[in-house]
DNA sequence: AGCACGCCGACT
DNA sequence: GTCGGCGTGCTC
């Protein structure tokens, strides 16, 4: 009987494709193919067979069965899980599966060994190079260049039958690790987190934990004997660590090599194409067993995953943003579900999702006490904004100013967190009473005064800022209102004329490598304040950093961004992280006009269960993760009018259910990309609501134009 | 995604 | 009169 063979193509179509099986191919589910598609021939991989032919119309036949270690099931039932979750086609996660084999297979390398043969003639140099062969087997450049004799040399032994030529399969690349290597010194309670992470792997099955000690706690040295278990139970067991950042990835293979004896596989984007091919043929014939990876690495072709560690799993990173959007965490879990395999979630400040699973059950929470001499959250004070303001116009409030003062006199850093671009985020003409709005959308112009312009943060729309109203034609009525980060960099000038002040964001810092400088700079101690948005968020080491003032701490509690007051704790705790490790006292004052709201109450008392409850208390009453989900859809086209005729069309469509809300169109946040113009819908469920099958629904429910492009975006990050 | 087919401007 | 722009639609 011929069979049909289901191939998933990595690229958007619907569906896998159904070919015809050569005679006596004998194909496999997870075999990788080549078919013809059109006038192309694709790479692909089976994902089912069947008895049968095409029937009425034949089917082409699949071309070739290619050498690539085939796909493991786990691996195709994680593709197909992750595009389910994410409402898009299957194509683009078996895109991410492939990543590994786009560059051809390495060759194995040729090294010399002793035949024990001697030479017909012996030489010096001959004899340097078959003491240099006796260390072990080299290429034949190698050896020269270690006896320090000439190519022709080794030649001559080659000839001679004094060396043989051998062949090193890619595998011998990665180390095996040392389990024999003395465990790390644990404090009782990371060792009694460590224990009870591998009684969980003794158990066997999909476990979920959360690792949650303050900076300095030692979380790492609790994983890295849970990896030491995983390895341990199986000589065939594979472990991935996954890190938020590239720049994370040295020290942490560092660890792992120091306590292994063995360097990690590593997987990123920054790794070379020919590097990746043999780290994913590792991976896929359980040559590479632990890798320390970014979150495509959770795609690699694992045979026996027993553990995945999500380190720093409450970092934004995680959530991928473009093409293929998921939320790395999140996906973590679902393919340590899928592989049978235990989950550890690290941080510091977790997640308010991981702490409300951790709260009710679903992840074991393993809380590490803090070592003496661990970080405390910064002495935390709140600025009531109604007993002490600031001079009108003005943003900083005497008790601030004097704790700056302070500061600046001990010759150490503040650091001003304003997360606000730009000079004043609203113009508006004191004649007439007129806004400055960008042309097309309701939203404010942002007063930039480096530039002399006003932008529009969402549409990106900017102008020059003009002499006289728009509107009434009143001269040099224009007066900017409220505080942007370059304001408040300003009035730091304006109050310490002598201190050497910088502004962190998007604006001032426009790359890496823009970014790297001024990190250096402050860590150098070549600046006394820096006044920062959330671009300087990331955990910096800054020694002398010892003051944080939050210019607006209601920011975070109103409306707008859903994780703003999760951000606003972890950054205090990251700031008291860096305080604490070289023992100055950090201090954090915050600037409000509700000082008895709870999240703040919370936070002055350095309470953090104080603080998760009354945030998670906020999201119940919301409807809001975890308690409910969120989904977006971006629409985007160069056609304004069609994009707009769809998102009217599909709003005309939204589905009848229950427990969903759903909020738009509007002009999504970067309304205009590289010409596009983007417009986006909010969805909110409850949490038994199916979203991805209500969204899958209501995305079919209309035609969508060749023009426009429709993104759905799960548990969408940014709000703006 | 890629590639072809398909209708309207400047060139050997 | 052709070569070629990229808009639309299909690929088992």
């Amino acid at each position: 009987m011929p069979r049909i063979a289901s191939v998933l193509l990595p690229m958007p179509l619907p569906e896998a494709f159904d070919y015809a099986e050569p005679e006596g191919l004998g194909l496999a589910v997870g075999d990788h193919v080549t078919v013809p598609l059109g006038p192309r021939v694709i790479r692909g991989v089976v994902t089912a067979l069947r008895d049968g032919t095409g029937g009425n119309r034949p089917l082409k036949p699949v071309l070739e069965r290619l050498d690539d270690p085939p796909l493991p099931p786990g691996v195709l039932t994680f593709v197909d899980w992750a595009a389910r979750y994410a409402v898009d086609v299957a194509g683009w996660p078996l895109a991410m599966a492939l990543r590994g084999l786009r560059h051809p297979p390495a060759r194995p390398d040729k090294v010399l060994v002793l035949t024990g043969t001697e030479p017909a003639r012996m030489t010096p140099a001959r004899l340097k190079v078959l003491a240099a062969a006796r260390e072990g087997p080299k290429s034949g450049a190698a050896l020269a260049a270690l006896a320090g004799v000439s190519a022709g040399v080794v030649k001559g032994l080659v000839d001679e039958g004094a060396l043989a030529i051998t062949l090193i399969e890619p595998d011998s690349r990665f180390p095996v690790p040392d389990l024999t290597l003395p465990p790390q010194s644990l404090n009782a309670s990371q060792q009694a987190c460590a224990d009870v992470l591998g009684d969980m792997l003794g158990e066997g099955g999909f476990q979920a934990a959360l690792l949650d000690g303050v900076t300095g706690s030692g979380k790492t040295e609790v994983y890295l004997e849970a990896v030491a278990a995983a390895l341990a139970e199986d000589p065939d067991s594979q472990v991935l660590i996954l890190l938020p950042e590239i720049a994370l990835t040295q020290a942490v293979m560092a660890r792992f090599e120091a306590r292994f004896g063995a360097v990690p596989a590593e997987w990123h984007s920054g790794v070379a194409p020919p590097k990746r091919r043999r780290v994913w043929e590792g991976v896929a014939g359980g040559q590479a067993r632990i890798v320390v990876g970014a979150r495509s690495a959770l795609f690699l072709p694992f045979r026996k995953l027993r553990l995945i560690v999500v380190d720093e799993e409450h970092d934004s990173s995680f959530k991928q943003e473009e093409g293929f959007i998921y939320q790395a965490r999140d996906l973590a879990v679902a393919r340590a579900k899928i592989e049978g395999a235990l989950v550890v979630l690290a941080s510091a400040t977790p997640s308010l999702e991981s702490l409300f699973n951790a709260q009710s059950g679903r992840y074991r929470w393993l809380r590490l006490s803090a070592r003496h001499g661990a970080a405390q959250l910064p002495d935390i004070g709140l600025i009531d904004l109604r007993e002490t303001p600031p001079e009108p116009g003005r943003w900083l409030s005497p008790p601030l100013i004097k704790a700056m003062t302070v500061t600046l006199a001990r010759g150490e850093q503040s650091m001003l967190f304003l997360n606000r671009r730009g000079y004043a985020p609203l113009v508006l003409c004191k004649a007439c009473g007129e806004k400055m709005k960008s042309p097309d959308s309701d939203s404010w112009l942002v007063e930039h005064r480096y530039t002399g312009r006003l932008v529009c943060h969402l549409t990106g729309f900017s102008m020059k800022k003009p002499e006289a109203c728009p509107h009434c034609g009143a001269r040099d009525s224009l007066v900017s209102i409220g505080p942007g980060v370059e304001r408040v960099e300003e009035e730091a000038r304006f109050l310490f004329p002598t201190a050497r002040i910088a502004v962190f964001s998007s604006d001032t810092v426009m790359d890496a490598a823009a970014a790297r400088a001024l990190v250096a700079s402050m860590a150098a101690g070549e600046i006394d304040i820096l006044v920062a948005t959330q671009a300087a968020a990331k955990g910096h080491n800054f020694p002398n950093l010892t003051l944080v003032g939050v210019v607006d701490a209601d920011l975070s509690l109103r409306g707008g961004d859903l994780r703003a007051g999760e951000r606003t704790f972890q950054l205090l705790a990251q700031a008291a992280g860096r305080a604490g490790r070289h023992e100055k006292p950090g201090r954090a004052l915050l600037q409000t006009y509700s000082p008895d709201h709870a999240v703040l109450q919370a936070l002055k008392a350095q309470d953090r269960d104080a603080f998760v409850e009354a945030e998670l208390r906020m999201r119940e009453e919301a409807g809001l993760p975890p308690f409910g989900r969120l989904a977006a859809v971006i629409a985007s086209g160069p056609d304004g009018a069609a994009l707009d005729a769809y998102v009217e069309a599909l709003a005309a469509v939204i589905p009848n259910a229950e427990g969903v809300e759903v909020f738009g169109p509007a002009d999504a946040p970067l309304g205009l990309v590289r010409g596009r113009r983007r417009k986006r819908f909010l969805v909110r469920a409850d949490r038994r609501v199916d979203l991805q099958g209500f969204m899958a629904a209501w995305r079919a429910r209309a035609r969508i134009p060749n023009s426009v492009r429709v993104v759905i975006d799960i548990d969408p990050y940014s709000f703006l």
